[in-house]
RNA sequence: GGAGAGUUGGCAGAGUGGUAAUGCACCGGACUCGAAAUCCGGCGAACCCUUAACCGGGCGCGCAGGUUCAAUUCCUGUACUCUCCUCCA
């Protein structure tokens, strides 16, 4: 959520900064003019109510000695039904400037590139030279898993439906020892491991950014008045773990880590990537979160982008890092790196992580605040990543790592936590 | 799922219709070479409006409604915590 003085204070700006996320200027002087009709009725209404007390208190008074005070409850009897009838008109106002603010994306950083698609994200490095195939034609992630045995969606589409996935055997073990090793990464880097609720509630979904403008892509469970809705993505139990708080300055930075499943439904991408396990309705991710000061939060964006981009390295998988555009980037983000990991079958680069900078945008969502050395308050500022997705990285190595006889090599660093295996052959 | 109790400022804890005691903590001062103890004074959350700022005002007793001139207090709903029962992994 963005801030409603700063807008007031710096309304070209704002708009000129939101234009370049494709929102139209006119939505912000609609805001203005409803914030200006609001203040001018809490005036109204205030002054009604310092009436009340100062007269209630005369009635106190006058009650007290017995006395008559018939005429002044007859006055506050008319005062307090304006006061109510004002209340409700503002009641209104206020959620019509709730409507429009709550749905306003966070300000791009100076630092992105302006455009309104990912034609004009920005490519920042590439890293490591993606292997030749001089012998043989690579072959697609879901027909190698299938070959192998490992991977079996046709059942999954039987138990569940399109787009989910069953790991077997030596499948489901590399999943794990992928996810074992980002943890155990991630842990070396200071980020505390977090075990959170894969269900939560719409405050929740509300403070991350989610609700109310992407209700689509989600799951919900459970009755109407108490609705739990299963996690996109382990950012939101993570960010919302510290909602309406108040931090001491020295708890910060906090880092998590965590690995969680996320289930989206992907409403609106019929047709995207049908095969394989590039888009699931459920999958798993091993996501970071910060909590950190506002100075810091530039450079904590570049550690995590780092620490997700280590665990690239250590896979050997070649991958290069784009600045997505103003247009491009997240509804929460101020700046977003996505790490896109080489795919040789299709022979494109593939999103497999996407750190961000959420500045104070969650924090004044979720109330996310902490009291520095002279008592002040501030928000926080928030960021996330994934580090990384699991099953696209399981696509990746399959690709990457597969033999010509159709075998797929281990990566080193996970031989350790495949006990010991190291390669995937498809032989019981 | 059932029964009961609770939710008040950083913490503890009063307050059953007249507008939030008190203690600890905290800040300032006195005393002291200094500190502790003691004494005096002050502040008591967050949020909103107003202001250049101070001041001022509103709001505020888990949350949301209702009754009333007036609600921490009465009524309704609800969340969470604790205890007991039931069930369960």
């Amino acid at each position: 959520m963005l801030d409603l003085k700063l807008i007031r204070q710096k309304p070209d700006w704002a708009k000129q900064k939101l234009a370049e996320r494709q929102i139209d200027p006119k939505e912000i002087d609609d805001l203005l003019e409803l914030d200006a009709r609001r203040r001018k009725l809490i005036i109204e209404t205030e002054t009604l109510k310092k009436q009340r007390n100062e007269v209630s208190k005369e009635i106190a008074q006058v009650k007290r000695n017995k006395g008559n005070a018939d005429e002044q409850i007859a006055e506050m009897k008319n005062v307090g039904s304006q006061i109510k009838d004002l209340d409700a008109q503002l009641e209104v106002l206020n959620e019509n400037v709730r409507y429009i603010l709550v749905r306003l994306p966070n300000y791009p950083d100076d630092s992105v590139p302006v455009g309104k698609d990912d034609t004009t994200s920005r490519e920042e490095r590439k890293v490591m030279t993606p292997r030749k195939f001089d012998d043989f034609e690579p072959q697609a992630h879901w027909d190698i898993g299938e070959k192998l045995g490992i991977l079996d969606f046709k059942r999954a589409a039987k138990v569940s439906g399109s787009r989910f996935v069953y790991y077997k055997g030596l499948g489901a073990r590399l999943e794990r020892a992928i996810y074992n090793f980002m943890l155990d990464e991630h842990q070396k880097e200071g980020y505390e491991e977090i075990l959170p609720p894969y269900l939560v509630n719409n405050d929740s979904m509300f403070g991350t950014g989610q609700f109310p403008k992407f209700t689509d892509d989600t799951y919900t469970v459970l009755d109407e008045e108490n609705p739990l809705t299963l996690i996109p993505t382990a950012e939101v139990p993570l960010t919302n773990y510290y909602r309406d708080d108040i931090l001491d300055e020295s708890q910060l930075p906090v880092y998590f880590t965590a690995l969680t499943p996320c289930f989206r439904s992907e409403a609106g991408s019929a047709g995207r990537d049908t095969r394989g396990l590039i888009r699931m309705h459920q999958f798993n991710k091993v996501e970071m979160v910060k909590y950190v000061k506002p100075e810091t939060s530039w450079d904590e964006l570049e550690k995590l982008t780092a620490d997700a981009e280590e665990i690239l390295q250590k896979l050997k998988l070649p991958y290069h890092v784009i600045t997505l555009s103003s247009g491009d980037a997240s509804f929460t983000s101020a700046k977003t790196y996505d790490l896109e990991v080489w795919m040789p079958e299709q022979k494109t680069y593939r999103e497999i992580s996407s750190c961000s900078n959420c500045t104070d945008f969650q924090a004044r969502r979720a109330k996310i605040r902490y009291r520095d050395a002279d008592g002040k308050l501030h928000y926080v500022h928030t960021l996330n990543g994934s580090g990384l997705a699991v099953g696209r990285t399981v696509a990746a190595i399959l690709e990457n790592y597969q033999n010509a006889d159709g075998s797929v090599t281990i990566p080193e660093v996970l031989v350790p936590y495949m006990g010991g295996v190291t390669k995937i052959t498809g032989e019981k």
